[in-house]
DNA sequence: GTACCATTTAACAACTTTGAAACAAGTGTA
DNA sequence: TACACTTGTTTCAAAGTTGTTAAATGGTAC
């Protein structure tokens, strides 16, 4: 879940990022609308928060960048007044925010938004595996099989990253949410753990002295 | 629970079904009054959310094609006159909210108005329990089950989940409406609680490090 | 006040996951 | 081939999580 923050006051920034990275949220920070609009073109977001007074480009002219890649958008503002909030709303946006704003407003707000756009939800199928991310069930041919909560992050991530070689420091990080430093083994080890639980010895594949790739 | 939304400002009308539908209500968007009242006359709604100012057919107006199917309405009024306030509710409107409003403000009548038209919440069945969220009653095998507020709560936050893997952070909240840090086992006991009460150690799952689900 | 009830906390038991360790097997290179 | 390095496989115990029961807390009605 990667969300991007367009806001240029550093520390209001900073402290957003804060916030929804303690959340298990992945963010990238932008300080001014050009940056943003690079940021965007260059890389996916399942949603965006947005000043709208940004210095140069300014958060309305930024809609024009986001409204067609249909990612979700939030409205950070400062002005109160009808206006604005009508017109955040007529650009698109997916509910605005009103500051000064508490942290956990804006988490519910966030969570709220990306419930609805129903982005995360959907159910995967892969070799006659069936994965629900809403009720966190894999059923392997009509038999529900057990997954651990790193495995099935695991599987998440190399599902969302299929047919592509993913590098162990990456695939550690993006699960374990913290630096992989390459003294364990555990990813080694919970790839095993998958591959037999689903019986993926022939679709996980070890790609040596780089990490492991789902074939599809 | 359908709701139908009367309201010309498509980014208005956007923001109000977006919000409604993450409470868990049925939408439907209609942006001017000839729209309404095709729609009116063909479906049921539970409630009517009307804006007051509206190209072609006026809401007034409308109101004539509802009264009669008593179905309850919340107007919608950019005008902050007297008048216009007492104009709607003489024409039978349940309550009224004036623009530009918090969206929360909005989902509190909503809800207001239909717990008050005794619409809102239909009985519930599951695995031979009764669940009646008006009298919040519960009836197993024909036999009442005495839940506390807190159990009655929880489990209609299950059900309004059933088959998802609620996180025990999400689920307290919702519940409890307070934070949760994790430091204590409130959550636990209460869950233990109606699975006994209702026999549901089978149907209320543990999801290890995640928390419960309402298997259906 | 007391009695009662719902709710929370506490303590311990039971259970699951996870990472580490140890060794086997595999891979690429000189 | 021999070697260094990487990955597979199995096992196990510590750490962490949840179940269970009982007692403490706090609020409300009598």
């Amino acid at each position: 879940m990667d969300i991007l923050i367009i806001e240029d006051e550093p520390a209001i920034n900073h402290l957003i990022c804060m916030n929804l990275q303690s959340e298990g949220y992945s963010c990238t920070c932008a300080l001014d609308g050009r940056q943003a609009a690079g940021l965007i073109e260059q890389n996916h977001y399942d949603l965006i928060l947005l000043d709208i007074m940004l210095p140069g480009i300014s958060g309305y002219e930024l809609m024009d960048y986001i409204r067609p890649l249909k990612v979700p958008v939030i409205f950070i503002t400062a002005k109160t007044s009808l206006d604005d909030r009508i017109r955040g709303l007529k650009l698109g946006a997916d509910d605005y925010i009103v500051k000064p704003f508490q942290i956990g407003e804006l988490l519910a707000r966030v969570e709220a938004v990306l419930r609805r756009s129903g982005k995360n939800e959907q159910k995967l199928e892969l070799f006659g595996v069936t994965i629900d991310p809403e009720s966190r069930e894999v059923i392997k041919d009509g038999v529900l099989v057990e997954l651990t909560v790193k495995e099935f992050d695991l599987l998440i991530q190399l599902i969302r990253n299929k047919n592509v070689a993913m590098q162990r420091k990456r695939l550690y990080e993006l699960v374990w949410k913290e630096e992989f430093t390459g003294e364990t083994r555990t990813l080694d080890t919970h790839i095993q753990r998958l591959r037999k639980k689903l019986g993926w010895e022939d679709h996980i594949k070890t790609v040596f002295r780089i990490g492991y790739r789902l074939e599809v």
